[in-house]
Parts: structure tokens; C-alpha cells; sequence
DNA sequence: CGGAATCCTTCACGATACTG
DNA sequence: CAGTATCGTGAAGGATTCCG
């Protein structure tokens, strides 16, 4: 039987990324910035139009002001996200996602159907897991 | 000028997940999981061959046995590694990609590639963050 | 070699109260 | 309305030690 082009023994190891590998940094921060509580739900709320701060703590539910505010400030950090403040009284505050933030959104919505579309494989190895190794 | 099809205002708004969507359990332990510490680099040493444990830590670097052998075994409770025991002397410990881990190698991917492919774009973000609202 | 057990620090997050 | 300030808690992760 004729060889395969490479043996897997030989793909480039080396060019696996070490921690200190300069790359890791960006991708770290967003991978645990998205994987922070409420992340996924503020951006998949704030996709078709821009919102107020109480109108999206009342529709996403069971966030504190607190982390929501966190939240927020995160994204508008990184630019994700786009706070509009309206000096009126009451006064008014509007986020949306900003340009760069909806180029995120493809990727992280490939994510998040993934995450549905294979829930039943996932929680089907966690019981058989769970029966293999106990419960604890 | 006629009006588009749909104002923004009339989009499916009640869509959206409220926080105890049944949908939303599975997004976010999946985005959690991949948000840890280390989970995206053991993953991506993964990617092309099985890896001996203590393999595994010398090639990532700064990772203590602790963590990793935690991360490894939340990979392993959701089917996405394979952990095969040989049970030579000394000991011999081999973790792969499962078929499933594979499938998520896709979108993951994505999403690193996001990250660093607007590297540059985020953090002149935070840089214009902290100018304007104090590097506090 | 591949862990488990223990201790310790840090930090994300919740609960609550107060403010411009 | 949209926050800030403060306190308390559990969970994540590091350092170290011991084991089959």
C-alpha cells in the first residue's frame, strides 16, 4: 500500500503554540471575555437594534445591574460595543453593537449553534461519563 | 421613499432568549468551558496527533499538572477527548480528539481566527478607552 | 508517569444600599 | 434611569506534597 503523503508523526509540532507564544493573548481574552456569564446574551440582544440599559436587563432577566454594567463596559472596551448616553431626564443611555462587533458575530454564532446542535452528544457522554466514573 | 420591507423596530424581539431558555444551558457551559484558562491550547495540541500527558505539558508550558489534568477531564466529560489508559511501567496516558471534538474544531477556529485577525483593531479600541475615560 | 489531595489567593458574580 | 459603592460567597487556578 503506497505511503500517505506525511505521516501524521511529522506535521509541524513545532509550530503548535506555546503559552508565552505572543497569539495566545488576543485569543485568550475573547475566548474567556464570550465565556464570561452573560456575554453571549447581551450581544444576541443587541444584534437587530440598539438598546437601553433597563430595556435589556428586563428582557435578558436575571442579571444584576452590576454585571450587566460589567458586561457592557467589557464589549465597549474592546470596541465590541457602542454606548450612546442622552443627557435628558430621565436620562438615557443607548449600546449597540458597533461595526467590529458585528464581524464577531458570525464566528460566535457558529459557536452557539454548535453548542445546540450537538447538545444531545454532549450531555449524552456527561451520563455516560457520569455512569463510568461515578457520580461525584 | 418607500418604506424597507420590515422596520427595525417590528423585528421578532420576543425571539430572543430570555436568560432561562432551555437553549441558553447549553451555550453557555459550552462557551465557560472553552473560555478556561487553558482549554483552546490543549486543544489545539490535540489537533493533529494523540499526546502523552506529560507530553502535553511540557509542549504548552506554564500549565500546572492540576489544571490541566482538569481541563482534560471536562474535555473528556462532554465526549470531546479520548482518554486511553496503557498500563505499562511506568504508566502511559494518551489523549485525543474525539470525532465530536473534531466537529468543534471548526467553529472554535473560526473564533480564534477572529480574535487575532482583529488583534490590532481591539486593542487600539481599549487604547481610545483608556484615553478618554482614565487608565483607572 | 500520571495523577490525587491539600492549602491558598484571586476574582467573578450576586445581594443590597445609595446617588445624580 | 442608569449607574457607583460595599460586602459576602463560591469557584478557578497556582503551589506544593504524596501515591500506585
Amino acid at each position: 500500500m503506497k505511503p500517505l503523503a506525511k505521516p501524521v508523526e511529522e506535521l509541524p509540532r513545532e509550530q503548535l503554540p506555546h503559552h508565552e507564544d505572543p497569539r495566545c493573548v488576543p485569543v485568550r481574552r475573547l475566548l474567556q471575555t464570550v465565556g464570561s456569564k452573560w456575554c453571549s446574551l447581551v450581544v444576541a440582544h443587541l444584534e437587530y437594534e440598539p438598546r437601553r440599559f433597563s430595556d435589556l436587563k428586563r428582557s435578558i432577566g436575571g442579571v444584576t445591574q452590576k454585571s450587566l454594567t460589567a458586561t457592557l463596559r467589557e464589549l465597549e472596551k474592546d470596541g465590541l460595543v457602542n454606548r450612546v448616553v442622552t443627557p435628558s431626564i430621565p436620562p438615557r443611555v443607548d449600546y449597540s453593537l458597533t461595526p467590529l462587533g458585528r464581524t464577531l458575530l458570525v464566528p460566535l454564532k457558529a459557536l452557539t449553534n454548535w453548542a445546540i446542535e450537538n447538545e444531545a452528544a454532549v450531555s449524552s457522554a456527561r451520563e455516560r461519563f457520569e455512569r463510568e466514573n461515578g457520580p461525584d
